[in-house]
DNA sequence: ATTAGGG
DNA sequence: CCCTAAT
């Protein structure tokens, strides 16, 4: 045909517009990532929201509790405990070093264990290791901190039972609920007499609660040494009130996680910084990692949850940038019964906890009384980031009038253990940035907020806090939230595809912006004009029926008066190991976006002589012709930056940004254009002519 | 793999 | 720049 003849239309040579090449390939251009609704919501928004209470009063004072420094971490000491002479002993950060490494050597020897029991589940891809440690979520006492300081000395004497490890563990996993009282010897005292006298029942719970919980799909896997296999210690402590954390370096190993292999502590390396998990989510390159990357996709990570659009989002569907600042969410409870979240456009991925959910931890009363008095003690103890020692989570509520409303805020809470596979050839910073993105993954998925009383799960969210007797003083106590992966979400795919899993460090960490608790957050404290407006029963309103369990199991080990610590159901040990990997994990390939790289003067130059020439639809051949050996700029770039061209020489000089354009090249741009246009106009007329004539 | 457009 | 749909 003529087709491709070259006709001269006396307009700056420009030729005819080429016609569409039939040879060309006609495959689907598959998509590297889904974009991401903006129903999900992060852990910490919800945690944000559901905290009631927010200590306004506290903006004035308690400037210091949380700074943005090095240590994020926040330890909730709660008003009780304080008012007790602080007879508990520091929650101090554990270095990596020994209690805590124990601990991480014990994850692995459940791995063993596991799997010498043929308990291995090839369909998961999560860990068990956490059953205990991560699966208790609330404890409200005033002395939790100590209580959890005994879980997990609990969990470390465990650990040394090498043969017994794995049924302790799931055991003690499944009799959480009696920790209120004095942990320690009397919970293993008691494990290991059921142990002993029921042996099978403990075998079942543990294929129950620790089978199918084995990340590795090859048993002998196990036994292999070269990855070295890390674990953050038993939790990872997640400040509410993290804002920033620089690109590529993660900040809250340090205390968290040891590095665990074989070879004992030959290897070990802690990071050195401090403990704060997550300021900054933001993208940052990162090359040749891929590897890592998979590896951790395949193998101990777990996806993250879905949430619904009913759930937890409100109407404004409003898509945010996603490069934003995450602020501390606070809720502050008034009149009105609605809150608002806005939506954000959430990154989710794969992510691996241990345990069924994430417990929440730091929750804290803020008594009507004397916030800004001693606010700043009981909130800047530091956190064991180690998790040995969490935060209190005190609650309290506080009666005045009828208006009663039950004030709590929770301060923090824990990622569960996170499993991080990865070659002993791995640079630090590689392992840096696998936990960034475990934790990414974690923290980004969705999420739904467990309520629990006395250990019981409030399923109904209809409830009133009166009625469900949260704002009863004695209950007060043993009121607990969990975070959990949404169980009715679809199930894990399971396929490789999708188990490629890319989070990255510098991940924007879907948050919402709440005001920030001064108290939390002084320092990037940035309230926002309108913050939500909310209360705890709203919140569990708004996500109405979200916390749905598929099962009872969830209460069958709390016996109802279980205080302190609230066993969550295995059920929900199942839920996330079966989280759905919802939505394809899209930060798996969404890979970074590339940085922007402005056009230069003499590339527009560039390309709008190509456009003259060659046209507005063969973008391909521009960029043969002109910038072939920008690599780059991709033709879609070119295609792009003509279409911003074309914007640009439209406005006013007065509007146009970044790096003028010599009005001469966009007065081409426009001729161009229209020239072009026109072109094509009279191609589609011709080609509408022919068809008639047919 | 390209192109065209919306975001 | 990204993301998608349609080629």
């Amino acid at each position: 045909m003529v087709l491709q003849k070259r006709l001269d239309y006396g307009f700056n040579g420009y030729q005819v517009p080429a016609m569409p090449r039939a040879s060309r390939s006609a495959r689907g251009r598959r998509s590297l990532g889904v974009k991401v609704e903006d129903k999900q919501m992060s852990a910490f928004e919800l945690l944000a929201t559901v905290a009631g209470n927010l200590l306004q009063e506290r903006e004035s004072s308690a400037p210091s509790n949380a700074s943005v420094g090095n240590d994020q971490s926040i330890t909730v000491k709660d008003t009780v405990k304080q008012e007790q002479h602080d007879e508990e002993k520091p929650l101090k950060v554990e270095p990596c070093d020994q209690g805590s490494c124990d601990e991480s050597v014990f994850v692995s020897e459940i791995h063993s264990q596991v799997h010498n029991q043929n308990y291995t589940s090839k369909k998961f891809l999560y860990s068990q290791s956490d059953a205990t440690l991560g699966l208790y979520s609330i404890i409200t006492t005033s002395d939790q901190s100590e209580k959890v300081g005994c879980d997990e000395k609990l969990v470390r004497r465990l650990g040394r039972h090498k043969n017994t490890f794995g049924n302790l563990h799931s055991k003690v996993k499944g009799g959480s609920p009696g920790y209120g009282e004095s942990c320690k010897d009397k919970v293993e005292d008691e494990i290991e007499k059921q142990l002993e006298a029921e042996p099978q029942k403990i075998g079942s719970v543990m294929n129950e609660n620790v089978a199918d919980t084995c990340c590795l799909e090859d048993p002998k896997e196990l036994n292999r040494k070269p990855p070295a296999l890390i674990s953050s210690d038993s939790s990872v402590e997640v400040p509410l009130n993290r804002d920033h954390i620089p690109c590529g370096s993660f900040r809250g190993c340090q205390d968290d996680m040891k590095v665990v292999s074989r070879d004992d502590d030959e290897n070990s390396s802690g990071c050195t910084q401090p403990s704060t998990i997550m300021k900054e989510f933001r993208k940052q390159p990162r090359i040749g990692d891929r590897r890592i990357r998979k590896l951790l996709a395949s193998k101990y990570w777990k996806v993250a949850p879905k949430l619904k659009d009913d759930e937890l989002s409100n109407t404004d569907g409003e898509m945010k940038p996603v490069y934003r600042n995450r602020k501390t969410c606070f809720t502050r409870q008034r009149s009105q019964r609605n809150f608002s979240f806005k939506r954000r456009k959430l990154y989710q991925s794969s992510v691996s906890t241990s345990d069924g959910g994430i417990s929440s931890e730091g929750i804290s009363t803020s008594p009507e009384k004397g916030i800004n008095g001693d606010g700043t003690a009981s909130d800047a103890t530091m956190h064991g980031a180690t998790g040995t020692s969490s935060s209190v989570a005190g609650q309290q509520a506080s009666f005045q009038s009828m208006d009663s409303h039950v004030k709590l805020s929770i301060k923090s809470f824990r990622v569960p253990e996170l499993f991080i596979d990865i070659s002993e050839t791995a640079t630090v910073g590689s392992l840096k940035r696998a936990v960034m993105e475990a934790v990414t993954a974690i923290l980004g998925g969705e999420l739904h907020i467990g309520v629990l009383i006395q250990g019981k799960k409030v399923r109904d969210d209809n409830k009133t806090l009166l009625q469900t007797g949260i704002s009863q003083d004695d209950r007060m106590d043993t009121l607990g939230f969990m975070l959990e992966p949404n169980p009715a979400q679809d199930p894990p795919p399971l396929c490789p595809e999708n188990s490629s899993f890319l989070l990255h460090c510098d991940t924007p960490l879907p948050l919402t912006r709440y005001s920030v608790s001064p108290t939390l957050d002084p320092v990037t404290s940035d309230a926002s004009p309108d913050p939500p407006v909310t209360n705890l029963g709203n919140c569990v309103q708004g996500h109405h029926d979200s916390v749905f369990f598929p099962t009872d199991i969830s209460t069958v080990n709390s016996t109802p008066d279980s205080r302190a610590l609230v066993a969550i159901p295995a059920m929900s040990v199942e839920a996330l190991a079966v989280v759905p990997l919802h939505r394809k994990s899209r930060r798996s390939e969404l890979v970074q976006r590339r940085i922007r790289r402005p056009f230069s003067v003499s590339e527009v130059e560039a390309l709008v002589q190509a456009v003259e020439k060659l046209g507005t639809g063969r973008w391909r051949d521009v960029k043969l012709r002109s910038f072939d050996n920008a690599k780059h700029r991709t033709y879609v770039d070119l295609k792009d930056k003509w279409k911003t061209l074309v914007h640009t020489a439209k406005i006013s000089p007065q509007q146009r940004r970044g790096e003028p354009v010599p009005q001469e090249l966009l007065d081409r741009v426009l001729s161009a254009h229209a020239y072009w246009s026109q072109q094509a106009k009279q191609h589609v007329k011709q080609q509408s002519e022919s068809c008639l004539l047919l």
